[in-house]
DNA sequence: GATGAATGAGTATTCATTCAT
DNA sequence: CATGAATGAATACTCATTCAT
């Protein structure tokens, strides 16, 4: 950001910005995501936008942050002790749900359309492998006992069957149905069962 | 399509520039696909572009329609009788990860980036249906005695997992990778498995 | 400007805007000269700046004035009797060179670039008058029987070679060499001199 | 350039931006240089600008390079063999009040307010290594006997004085008339003549 | 048919200036 | 008075599309 924002007017104007431009990134993707058109959107003057941003991509990342932080949180959560396993999964999958359903776009484009900034080592990547150690402990607290290799392989896998059906079912308009999170719920519970048959 | 290239040179030329469109709309995302640069890696120029496509969204389309097909051959093969279920499921995966082999971002680029032509039914949504219809198939075989609507659900979960795994080693560069390709063939086979069960 | 400091505290923020904005204008030349820059490298609120200068071009009027009258204490004191005239024309070089020591492209970004200020006979023109009389001065005191015209051409003739030698001593960092002020000054009285012989 | 023109037409183009674009700069100086304006002036589309010039710095400098060719031509004549060394210096001073009556204010835009391209020995330096061989040659065929340093120093005097000179009547008004031309003849030669004295 | 020059609406970004606090 | 948030006209540059040759 180019300058933090010290009065709380300026708070509000910076938190208009974000959240216009998650709305217009989940609802048009990057290709048609337009600085001017998220500034009308948040009411605010292009002026604004860019004395808080100093250009297009510092604001997705401003926003990929956001987002990214609740996904995390989800995720945490699934991870935390005192549990029943059962309760660690089926909290995963419903909360990964609930997070795509407001923008179900939001989380593809922030993944795969928008160029990373700079760094190689950005946001975008720290943000992933904390992505990814959350996922691991969840793995780890159903299989104890696999080789780390193990956890982290099916931690990739699981992670990305959740967001590829939940991104699909998103397209499709199905997010909300109970089907789809018991298929979910299902998919992942049968892939980690099967697991400690032959590792 | 504007008009039909009749002659070999002039099937050439679409050819050309159909196959450089693939190219840079992998490459580059549909943010970044030009149809200047487009005719430029396709050694064309672009008066001829626009003689065979009326516009930018056509030229996509045919994209799209030659990298379907492509898709649909590899889920068909895997629901041909006459293969163990086991040869079936594992065709499957394999082919669909060669799919993504070459262009990688393609296929989401394809379904997720580029807006559908105009009409609602475009050939967009008849491949999506094909494509399913092809999925079910291997469900169906694995799972004759299931009800339609358990099929349709599973089928959906399973093409969409695989697209999320696959979609996802590809961002990482892991697409080649044995234990990738076992694991998500574990994926599968478990989750089919565990269908049995209970319904 | 749109207000007469007052207190002392007012005073001290004029002089600080002006000697910032000093420093950028000849830093980056008039197009990169922005007020909120020079309200920032001054340590002063881009308000502040305009409670005082009503717009971009009274702030570099005052620049221009400040930058003159120290030019013109030199030129003036070149002019003074009392001394000889070897000792006025070096007193003039030397002069001349120390004024564009400390900011050398400020000098003609002033002359050359700002636009200046409405009315023709603005600021500008006054200065530059009372500047060539200064020279004509020096002249006058070295050629006294020449006639008018002629020395008002001459002094025309040296203050503009003086600049370009100088202005291009600076561009290329030799503003500080022996040699380059030994030569101006041949220049300076080579021509002088030539003076008396056929007018 | 961006593309080099290939039919007579696209050649047309070029010029035309190029002679706007002299016109702009030297007219409004380099605060004021403007794309749009430029584009407009020579009656083409923005995008066609672009099409040749990649961005504003790389036309300007087609800019200079055109106005430095003819600025060296006149100096080359000037150091050219058999002529009277009354008449090249009288050649070399018309020259260069000619070289800037069309257009006073190009020159110092140029070479002063205009960044230079990234690569910093780009044509700019080139062009003046060149321009200053040129003024030393005719130094040099006035004191054949003198140094090297001797002739470089004077060399960079004599040129910088010269467009002082100009620089100055330009700004006034004045380049056209005869005293002028007088003057600044005597400037050098006064100098020049000087020269041996000491050396 | 093929070419590539030309067009201009669209988009990112800057900066002089105002005004509520 | 001082602050700095907000404004929006202006300006560099891109790219889908047309059309004369």
């Amino acid at each position: 950001m180019r300058k933090q924002p010290r009065q709380a007017r300026s708070r509000a104007t910076v938190d208009a910005i974000v959240q216009a431009g998650t709305r217009v990134l989940g609802g048009k993707g990057w290709a048609g995501f337009n600085t001017n058109e998220v500034a009308e959107v948040a009411g605010v003057s292009i002026g604004s936008l860019y004395q808080y941003f100093p250009d297009k991509l510092s604001l997705v990342d401003a926003i990929r942050h956001r987002h990214f932080e609740e996904v995390q949180q989800v995720v945490n959560a699934a991870g935390q002790r005192g549990l029943s396993l059962a309760r660690r999964l089926e909290g995963l999958v419903r909360g990964m749900i609930e997070v795509h359903h407001s923008n179900p776009a939001l989380h593809r484009a922030l993944l795969d359309e928008v160029p990373s900034l700079k760094g190689v080592e950005s946001a975008h990547t720290v943000f992933e492998e904390e992505y990814l150690r959350g996922y691991q402990a969840v793995v780890a607290a159903i299989r104890p006992r696999s080789r780390r290799k193990t956890i982290e392989a099916a931690a990739q896998v699981i992670s990305s069957a959740i967001e590829g059906v939940i991104h699909d079912a998103a397209r499709r308009g199905t997010l909300g149905s109970t089907t789809l999170r018991r298929e979910l719920l299902d998919l992942v519970r049968a892939y980690l069962e099967a697991l400690k048959e032959h590792r």
